[in-house]
DNA sequence: AAACTAACTTACATAAAGTAACCAAAGGGG
DNA sequence: CCCCTTTGGTTACTTTATGTAAGTTAGTTT
């Protein structure tokens, strides 16, 4: 019998971490809104995956998306008042990282 | 170009809680050490995922293994001092997800 | 000897992620 | 008008990760 007596909010913000890419989506908005191209370039993940993490982001409330009719358009992604409040969490991880992951391995 | 400015260690730490069930693991562990059925009933993951996550956070030395050679043998998951300082990590996402994570959807 | 238990492992199936090529809209140049 | 560029994607296909179910090992109970 598979039951889960964990708090389903907490199983929810788990699963969202468990999508590779999405904790550090989250860590390059935080530094103020980005374009599609300047996140795909600063970490490793393909278009693909980026336009499916941004949405699913958009979807939780976590991303905003702005259009600016220019030409080429531009499209900006920053994070919304749940998205900053996700700061601490990953403050957390960033701490726990220095103190205890090593680098080589 | 795909280059990655953000700091190794911080990289690893979120690779690592990418991986499915890994948070989940070290959340149930929080509680104190844990058998591997005690665990796998736990939450809804696989004995074969859990073996490999096992394995993989005993390897990171997060997650510590001590056999009990009784009969039927007992073996007992525990945290490790770097495992134990995960828990502000898990703390933060509980916090943020109590207040952003809605249940339905 | 047959059945049971814990802790795995193996073989096979499906879902998620990676790669590379292609597409649409909005100009700009010739 | 036709071809080129740019951004922000999508599509088709491959590889990797995860899930499912059955099998394994070692010792125990019936």
């Amino acid at each position: 019998m598979k039951q889960s007596s964990i708090c389903p909010r907490f199983e929810k913000a788990v699963a969202l971490l468990s999508h590779r890419w999405t904790a550090l989506i989250i860590y390059q908005l935080l530094s103020g809104p980005k374009r599609f191209c300047t996140i795909e370039s600063s970490i490793a993940i393909s278009g693909k995956v980026l336009s499916e993490r941004l949405k699913e982001l958009e979807h939780h409330g976590i991303v905003k998306r702005k259009v600016f009719p220019e030409t080429p358009v531009r499209i900006e992604y920053s994070l919304t008042e749940k998205g900053l409040a996700f700061a601490p969490v990953l403050k957390e991880i960033e701490e726990w990282s220095q103190t205890w992951m090593s680098i080589e391995e």
